[in-house]
DNA sequence: GTCTATAGTGGGATAGAC
DNA sequence: GTCTATCCCACTATAGAC
């Protein structure tokens, strides 16, 4: 589907993804991503429109996976289980080559809201909207047990910023994520027929 | 102790934190800074040596509450329980008021490390000494309850960036944190005599 | 303590040769 | 596609009058 001219491009998006994530978007100068791939600044707009374009070009590639399975929960009947089901399998997308996107996306917090809204990139409104579906499901709805969801939707970035002056392996980062998703879920629906049979 | 002429700084100091949250460091400029106080930019150099020195005298007004609780926990003879109390003291440490400090610091990942390392700021050290020391205490020591230990002591971050685009109140998001800390380390003691009487 | 003025730097971006 | 050269701008920071 991509032509042979594209290589330049796409390490480009490399050094710039990786750039982002170790100094962040703002602290990232073109120059650097340049130097990095051994070609000159001015040729990176040849190939991108700006700096903007760049991370621009990132977020596209991302695919806001939420949606999907958005849409799968709205064909289901709704029941506390299937709150449980759907975070778990929220959980069971989680993959150590999607690490590095949420690590980009922790390192530059304000990014999303910061990009000068044209056609903004729907990285995370999918997210968002599942939360809000899921929290219809809440057998105790309230502003404590609402943030408690969205925690374990999140629980694999935090799991990434909890292990991130360590050592830990993505896998057992990954591994903590399911975990501390599962444990909060099921307290959520503690007192329900949620509990496995 | 802090002299009279001290007004127009500390009112410096607050614009400082909250731009700085919104937008984050880099992002901010002096004089957006100097616009909000109603003077000029320059006037800023005779109460701060620079834009640095604005934010490490953010970072040296709080000072680092995890040190007293290791202390507290150095002293204590080791055990599970000792895991499941110095956590339990933790959260109950969250107020509201250190909330504006949390999203300052999650706005702003890499200030810590990036900032031109001299005297360094001791914001977050105590906070990963007493993870590694509560981690000992862990009945099942692998690389996944190690994260898990450091998901319940980061809580509070994660309840706030997971009530970040919501209009959960301040108690809700620690209410929230404290719950997801308490189910996590009880999870982690589980089998244990950590339960309570 | 606050101002005006300006130095000095580095960034994003464009023009045009090759 | 990549280069050199350049423009423009915003920013940090300093000098010195008031």
């Amino acid at each position: 589907m991509r032509g042979r001219g594209a290589r330049t491009r796409e390490a480009a998006q490399q050094v710039a993804l990786r750039l982002f994530t170790e100094q962040g978007y703002e602290a990232t100068s073109l120059r650097q991503i340049a130097d990095e791939l051994g070609i000159n600044k001015a040729s990176l707009y040849y190939h991108f429109d700006g700096k903007e374009a760049i991370v621009r070009s990132l977020l596209e590639q991302r695919g806001d996976e939420a949606e999907e399975l958005l849409a799968w929960v709205r064909e289901q009947p709704p029941s506390p289980q299937l709150l449980a089901d759907a975070v778990l399998r929220w959980v069971e997308s989680f993959t150590a080559e999607k690490l590095q996107g949420i690590r980009f996306l922790a390192a530059n917090p304000r990014l999303l809201a910061g990009l000068t809204d044209g056609e903004e990139p729907r990285v995370g409104v999918g997210l968002s909207q599942l939360a809000d579906d899921l929290g219809e499901l809440l057998p105790e709805r309230t502003a404590e047990t609402v943030v408690l969801l969205r925690m374990a939707l999140l629980s694999i970035n935090a799991a990434v910023q909890a292990a991130a002056s360590t050592d830990a392996s993505d896998d057992a980062v990954i591994a903590a994520a399911r975990r501390a998703a599962r444990i909060v879920t099921s307290d959520l629906l503690a007192g329900t027929t949620a509990d496995r049979p």
